[in-house]
DNA sequence: ATTAGGGTTAGTG
DNA sequence: CACTAACCCTAAT
């Protein structure tokens, strides 16, 4: 009972970035058993790191705080590479395909246990709600609770259920949120679900909480250096994703200037009487 | 053994 | 009451 909610400390957060950018992302074990990440996170369980990362990564993802713009969509690396970043841009997937986003058939007597399926299958009351109110500006929880109900069983505390999915989708970029209602998105009503808005890879800041006492001893030392390497390797990755966007945006340069040169040309010989045909 | 992801609950406005 | 963050449960690997 002595044990309320453990708030994550701003210490406990840094670490975890930093075991992250040490380890990666899913060795959440390794990172937790690293003894100088474990000086602050040994009251955290490997669990406990991943539940605070996803949290982090969905404040950065939606609507969340404006400061943290961040979008963190890791992916696993790869176990062959012990290297910790080496993840290339565009590469990973972070909205699947919903195999029921049409799907709204359900018999009541399909009401089982509350396995894997349960959410596939309030994934898909939500859809037909959703489709069928067809509000321009969403539907209010309450709203689509009302409709659930209406078609089918559902539990007492289906309220909370809901609100949780809801929450996940649109975590999953599958629903948009307008004030405190949801609606469908458009990409994925079209089945256009490219591989479109993927958000740029880039790390949570790297900042690591340096003790300003260096090399006490041999091991904070070497603790020290592998801080520096993470945080080398994090700013390497982040420069090189500079050094992308400084060229796409030299390259729009170069377009905009062509460009300019021929207006100047038409602008030239309509000046002259002629008469320009543009394609 | 660990991880990923869905679900539950305490805390807050 | 709605929302978020921490915590729990379990299938999958």
């Amino acid at each position: 009972m002595g044990n309320p909610k453990q708030k994550w400390t701003a210490e406990e957060e840094e670490a975890l970035r930093a075991g992250i950018a040490k380890h990666g992302t899913g060795k959440w074990k390794n990172i937790q058993k690293d003894p100088e990440f474990n000086r602050f996170l040994y009251s955290r369980s490997n669990i406990d790191l991943k539940d605070k990362w996803r949290n982090m990564s969905v404040a950065a993802n939606g609507q969340g705080p404006r400061e943290k713009s961040r979008t963190p969509k890791p992916k696993t690396d790869s176990p062959a590479t012990p290297l910790a970043i080496q993840q290339a841009p565009g590469s990973s997937p972070p909205v699947e395909v919903d195999p029921v986003t049409t799907d709204v058939h359900m018999d009541d007597a399909s009401k089982c246990l509350l396995d894997g399926k349960t959410a596939s299958k309030y994934n898909a009351m939500i859809y037909e709600a959703l489709s069928t109110l067809k509000d321009p500006n969403g539907s209010s929880t309450s709203e689509i609770v009302c409709f659930i109900e209406k078609r089918h069983e559902v539990p007492q505390n289906f309220r909370r259920l809901l609100t949780s999915r809801l929450r996940r989708l649109v975590a999953q970029e599958k629903l948009e949120k307008v004030q405190n209602c949801y609606r469908l998105r458009m990409d994925v009503l079209n089945g256009t679900k490219g591989p479109s808005p993927k958000p740029k890879e880039i790390w949570p800041r790297p900042s690591i909480p340096f003790n300003s006492h260096l090399g006490e001893t041999l091991e904070d030392a070497a603790v020290a250096a592998a801080y520096k390497v993470a945080e080398a390797e994090n700013k390497s990755f982040v420069a090189a994703e500079a050094v992308k966007e400084a060229e796409r945006v030299s390259k729009m340069a170069e377009e905009a200037e062509a460009f300019l040169h021929l207006a100047k040309e038409i602008y030239e010989r309509c000046s002259h009487g002629e008469v320009v045909m543009v394609a």
